[in-house]
DNA sequence: TCCGTTAATGCAAAAATTTGCGCCAGCAAA
DNA sequence: TTTGCTGGCGCAAATTTTTGCATTAACGGA
């Protein structure tokens, strides 16, 4: 498989219930290297299970992505998701141009995300954020 | 009114036409001290005209927003907004527990923000960011 | 292996937001 | 004031995501 049988081993011990939907998705997303739409892992659960609803695809990627297995990134409008890298963890920079992705290390968030937490007591989730804004290329084309 | 006469006729100024969909929503997001829920928005705004379509809420919103004259905050999973203050910029740290949310000046996000400008060439808008996390008294009572 | 508990699913509908298109009206020019 | 251009609107439908509810099936224990 994709290396994913820890995070199923771990589900599962955890007492969460592996049903054939649930692996699928997680197989969808671990073989896919880069984002996947979640129509996109929808398509591609029903090539295995027929029968699959789009609501189970959603509510399997949220509680992914609230167990820190997956990460979201918000492409053009629609939701995204890979494989979270805990070994190499990144954040997201989607250009609403061209709707480039590009990475960044969580380095770039770690002074910021202190801040908000020791001056406000606010605990920030940055996992699954998504920076908006316009790469060089488009730029360079104004 | 409620102060926003400069952003009409800056808006005319610019060429764009200012329906009376368009001067209702500026007014009633400028009226409104604090953040306003897009249906909330139609729903104000059908008081004043019965006919307007909640697709003409939308696309003003975004196109004001555009434009740099309101703000968005995503709470809950709705979009909300409220008039851009240039002389008093902040951003949102919205709690996902109690929806609640916290205002932060940019300075937080300026080293971030300059950092990828230099060293990636990205542009960032952060102005409409949305900060996810947990606040003070939420995490208080896990 | 069978059973019981209950978490997770399918299904249907709702909610939230966006989009295509033909008509209408804002506004500048005559 | 009238006219013409075309940007913006209403309307309808599509898209994307979420939610409620009855049924099903995962899985630990008998
Ligand atoms: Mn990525
Ligand atoms: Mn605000
Ligand atoms: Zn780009
Ligand atoms: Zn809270």
């Amino acid at each position: 498989m994709s290396g994913h049988e820890s995070a199923v081993s771990r589900l599962r011990a955890q007492g969460y219930r592996m049903t054939p939907q649930r692996l699928s998705v997680l197989d969808i997303v671990a073989r896919r290297t880069g984002h996947v739409g979640a129509d996109e892992v929808w398509n591609l659960a029903r090539e295995e299970h027929p029968y699959v609803d789009l609501a189970t695809i959603y509510r399997t990627l949220q509680w992914l992505k609230g167990l820190g297995v997956v990460t979201e990134v918000i492409i053009g409008n629609k939701l995204h998701f890979e494989m979270a890298d805990h070994h190499n963890p990144h954040n997201h920079m989607v250009c609403s141009v061209c709707d480039g992705v590009q990475t960044l290390t969580p380095d770039y968030l770690a002074e910021f995300s202190q801040r908000l937490e020791q001056e406000f007591g606010f605990s920030p989730n940055l996992d699954n954020i998504t920076i908006g804004g316009m790469c060089n290329q488009c730029r360079a084309v104004t």
